[in-house]
DNA sequence: GTTTGTATGAGTGGATACAAAAATCCAATG
DNA sequence: CATTGGATTTTTGTATCCACTCATACAAAC
């Protein structure tokens, strides 16, 4: 009945960790859809605990943004509306774009490749299918705003990335292999080995800008 | 032995929420202080409940920022380290930067005057104490992002202003009267009235990252 | 006098038990 | 046949209990 422990599980020392993991891998393959409710109980047998821990994991997933938490009602798996998507990338843009700002005096010969190496990646992943390529895409650019050294700017986007990620799936999967997207990226490294701050933050805000429209048309049918 | 009710408490249709917004505004108010250990039987006991949603209510306050919570050591109350404010001011300057480009379409005569009458209220409100100015700061600026209509956004920057309060309290105590405050705001509706969304967006930025090191220079050595 | 080991107690995490609220079902009524 | 009212079932929310962890204090050894 049980299911082996799942890789992200691994390393969980209490028991809301363990069903914070396990739900919110779940949740970024798109094994729950939006609408979806999700009983504690159900949850807690298969992992082999109690309804409470998976309680309070539902208070953190909720916090992120990934599930719908209301009283004496449940949890629901949280869908973005079309407009909720835009808005994530509006918010996105500035918040990546500041990141960029940050991180350009760590832009360097060495950083510079690493980004270089990342985008091979990225674009070897094409062939794997969506879920490859869109962890490579999110590692493309959370090394980018890691390199701000700014803590919680970086959990901030890391969050917003989560909840994207499942959108990401499906575009990908529609249109197989964005072509566009690689020199999209050709761009953002150029802005960024121009040392210019301002117009790598003008050209990461772009980016991402340009990136939610895209999703829109495939990703708003599929939901609400 | 349990206190009445206090005026935020009224509201509450959970145990966990009454909780958590008890401890929201004691922490608000600064009754606690960063190190603070917070004991789950002592909150309950305040408020007459049993542990459990003290417990549920600590995840949230953990997910704002406003508490750590480390596994088997319990609740602490979270200070802002002087780069952390730095950071939070950094993250509040573009996200309330782009409330006020995506606010710029509402901005007309009624919300401009509404917005004279809340610098007005602010103004009048800094002799009665640094409780009702910085109040009335943050309904200043609320009423701002709140225009861009931006539920996410609106909920991330009210998020900010949370935790950013206490040391905004501890400055205002000690300036007893920020004269250029007034200028700043004033320069603010000017900017808005322009009706260049960039020009707005970049005074807000601005106006806030110029706030950060006046906090730093007498919240800093309170705390850590 | 410093360090290491051990006992004790407070505090945390989780499971079970219990209470309250919603959802569901079914019958009675218009 | 649709609608409403109420009883039953399901699910959520809270309380209590137990096991385990960690911190502190004291004692023994070096």
């Amino acid at each position: 009945m049980a299911l082996s422990p799942s890789p992200a599980d691994l390393k969980a020392s209490t028991a809301e960790e363990e069903a914070y993991l396990h739900l919110q891998s779940a949740l970024r393959c798109g094994r729950y859809k939006p609408g979806d409710r999700l009983i504690p109980e159900e949850i807690a047998n298969e992992i082999g605990m109690s309804r409470m821990p998976v309680r309070e994991a539902f208070r953190r997933l909720a916090s992120d943004g990934l599930v719908t938490l209301r009283p004496n009602r449940g949890c629901v798996v949280a869908g973005l509306t079309a407009d909720e998507i835009c808005e994530t990338f509006e918010i996105r843009s500035v918040l990546e774009g500041l990141a960029v700002r940050l991180a350009m005096p760590q832009m360097n010969a060495d950083t510079l490749e690493e980004l270089e190496l990342l985008l091979d990646r990225m674009e070897r992943s094409g062939q794997s299918g969506s879920n490859e390529w869109v962890s490579r895409h999110q590692e493309f650019h959370a090394y980018i705003y890691g390199l701000s050294g700014r803590p919680k700017l970086i959990r901030q986007i890391s969050a917003l990335h989560l909840v994207i990620e499942p959108y990401m799936r499906i575009w990908f999967d529609f249109v197989t292999k964005p072509l566009s997207a690689r020199q999209e990226h050709e761009n953002l490294i150029e802005a960024l080995k121009s040392g210019d701050a301002a117009h790598a933050e003008a050209v990461m805000r772009e980016h991402i800008l340009g990136t939610a429209p895209l999703l829109i048309e495939y990703a708003s049918p599929a939901r609400r």
